[in-house]
DNA sequence: GTCTATACTTTGATAGAC
DNA sequence: GTCTATCAAAGTATAGAC
């Protein structure tokens, strides 16, 4: 199946509807909804995109892609680990100034898609974890680290950031900068004197 | 609307209902998944629950229950902060050996239920987060606690056990009470020397 | 209590005019 | 490119026999 035409408003009809997915959920969404919020004919949907499941696969790809390339970047700088374990919760909190949808379909919305899409998403998540237990690694090459197991602190760290899906919001009475330094207190040095 | 009988057999059925509901998520479960699974008649289900949404409320809101009376317990014990800490650590990862899907239900699903039915569990979890927050405004009132929000705090924490869901089997290299012991040091006292 | 049969709604997707 | 009209499939739920 070739590809569509007018990418540029393919892009911009995507990124409406990433918004969308992330509110209602995939499922609870459907191509009319969709297309009402566009403002837009149903079918005309249909000229843009394959079909709804592509949508979605697009967006959390496209999503996955970005943050790689910015962990690549990071792990690559000549900096120490935790000023890159600083610059990464910089880049994470920086969604929340932004579009912090994206983030929400990568964590909520991986089990909507089908096994293809999935494997493929699921591979780039790996290289993910590897890249940034690698930067664990280098700390505990140092012998700065404790003995923890490298895997659970990454997961540890995922998920204290990866929550703030269900309950920050950047108009509260915390700041962004305020949360990722809290961030990197705790997961550095806890939350205990 | 009158309660259905037979509870026992209800139960039953609303237990593997779970698994199914953790697995595919909610939506993506049909009645007529649910009545195969349970080898018996989609239109028998009926006779049990009212629709499909109210067997969602029930699972949760019965999961919301005991997790708050497990955290009423541990509050109202007359043990130091950092112990119960590790006995709520504990009750997490009793999950795991026995029944996670509950917890997934609580983490994903809230966005399936309606107004009404949402209402009462997000009044719920204010209170778990109450609970839990109180514990380390005991441990600040001791002095022992560095300047963190606390309820950045009680978030990141949550975080960090809340996903599990995503990334731990009880059957890996991980056993349960190391994941108990490194997420109480990870949240107490950091990732490094 | 469990079944067959079916009503009714919503869904994703397509055909074809313009 | 965008629309109207429509389809087939899948969804939840109910009626009523046994």
């Amino acid at each position: 199946m070739p590809p569509k035409k007018d990418y540029q408003k393919r892009k911009r009809l995507q990124r409406t509807i990433a918004h969308l997915f992330a509110e209602k959920g995939y499922h609870a969404a459907s191509m009319r909804d969709i297309a009402r919020h566009l403002h837009m004919n149903q079918a005309s949907l249909y000229y843009y995109f394959e079909n709804k499941e592509e949508i979605l696969f697009g967006l959390m790809n496209d999503a996955m892609d970005e943050a790689l390339k910015t962990l690549e970047q990071i792990c690559a700088s000549e900096t120490s680990p935790e000023e890159k374990l600083n610059r990464i919760l910089r880049f994470y909190t920086s969604y929340y100034a932004g579009d912090q949808h994206l983030l929400i379909l990568l964590v909520n919305e991986m089990d909507a898609l089908n096994q293809e899409y999935r494997d493929i998403l699921v591979g780039k998540q790996k290289r993910y974890l590897l890249l940034f237990t690698s930067i664990l690694k280098d700390l505990d090459a140092q012998g700065r680290m404790k003995q923890i197991p490298p895997e659970v602190a990454s997961f540890a760290f995922f998920g204290m950031v990866h929550y703030t899906i269900k309950w920050y919001h950047a108009e509260g009475p915390v700041g962004l900068n305020e949360l990722s330094d809290t961030f990197l207190e705790i997961f550095t040095r806890g939350i205990l004197r």
